[in-house]
DNA sequence: AGCTATTTATAATT
DNA sequence: TAATTATAAATAGCT
């Protein structure tokens, strides 16, 4: 299958036979788990080389895999011969519980949908119902919980609406600091202009790398708010 | 592994799940002739789907490589009586189907909203999808049966319009022979009036209980078919 | 064992 | 459900 496609029939040579077996023997046992892993399905593997040696795989336990294909092989009347009697017992048993298993399967499948066919309206409509109140009832215990991870954004809507509101005092002061400025600087001006009060006076200005707490304070101002709607908006559509 | 690389990992959207199972499977069966047939290997591979399917591949018989697996435990000392064997072994089994049955019961549970308790909101989002998908499919299948049914109410009202039509036509005919009245009446009424005449013509009276087949026709095609709307229009309120 | 040129298997898509 | 196809994985023949 590679440098050359090969028949699939035995090879003569041994040692070619046996490397082959141990990297074919390797990728299949990769394929079970992963088909095993990748669709929850349950699987065992027994492979026995020409020199009868075992190597198995069980997604499970093997004893477990290998009961349950008995039991396959039970409801399918395949049977096998243990003591009759004990057989008898345990089958009508194993059938029951079976049965059991069977009716509890389909029920699932009609209610995941992949089972439809045959059914009429009136089932359908019982099947819808139960559908709807199964529905309801997640998205009531999920809305439960929308509010109470609602009441701690919430909580923190309040705390960053305190925080906006000392900011927007901070401002105020800021501004009325400002009016002072400006009424200096125009004064300044009519005599000398001075970098660092134009630095705080032009608000049009991008903010400089700028260590003042009054600064920062009004940038925080600016900013905070907004991020506040994000944060809260995107949790809401999360659900 | 191909398109893209995958985890393997159980693979959530179940459609999804089924194809990759189907394909895998096959390729697996595949690789596992593949070795047994080159290398002359014993090989026994079981395969249950989610669904509690069974697929298997034995390059012998089953039970023989089972039989020589049991013997290959038995020589590693991991076996016990016959009696007891089977004993452990039927126990073993009860417990795997109680407990297949504990889990699909508390599957259902949980698709219906019974048992919704401590659950997180990724795990209830996935119960929302499933009862969507569920639903939806539901619909999908009764809006189905609804345009075969809806094809019943559609050959009736073909019908029904035919004999509209018929209706139509004999309305035409009986509006012709009015005016031919109403002109005979004209000249009647000239003369002497006739209550007979007078019956036939005057259309904006209200229809006497009356036997004569023109006049119970154009009572037909006055009231089939809105009857036939109504009908139709509360079939289709029903899904 | 380890390395690639190829063949296979298969995930995504139609 | 069944093809198709682009890509990942497996592996035959060598070293």
């Amino acid at each position: 299958m590679t440098r050359k496609k090969i028949q699939i029939k035995k090879i003569d040579n041994t040692t070619a036979r046996q490397v082959t077996f141990s990297k074919r023997r390797r990728g299949l046992f990769k394929k079970a788990f992963e088909l095993s892993t990748l669709c929850d399905a349950d699987i065992a593997l027994m492979v026995f080389s020409a020199t009868g040696n075992l190597f198995e795989y069980a997604s499970s336990s093997m004893q477990q895999v290998i009961e349950r294909h008995n039991l396959h092989a039970e409801n399918l009347g395949k049977m096998d011969q243990p003591s009759l009697e004990l057989q008898l017992e345990n089958s009508t048993s194993y059938t029951m519980l079976s049965m059991e298993i069977e009716e509890k399967t389909r029920e699932l499948r009609k209610i995941k949908g992949e089972e439809l066919n045959g059914m009429d309206i009136e089932e359908l409509q019982k099947l819808e119902k139960v559908l709807e109140v199964g529905l309801s009832r997640v998205l009531e215990t999920k809305a439960c919980l929308c509010v109470i991870s609602g009441e701690r954004f919430l909580e923190e809507i309040t705390v960053l609406k305190r925080k906006g509101a000392q900011l927007m005092a901070e401002n105020q002061r800021l501004k009325q600091m400002e009016n002072m400025f400006s009424t200096q600087t125009h004064v300044l001006e009519q005599g000398q202009s001075s970098e660092s009060i134009s630095n705080i006076c032009n608000s049009s200005d991008p903010p400089q790398d700028n260590d003042s707490s009054d600064t920062s304070l009004k940038l925080g101002y600016v900013c905070k708010l907004p991020l506040i709607s994000i944060v809260f908006s995107s949790s809401l559509s999360f659900f």
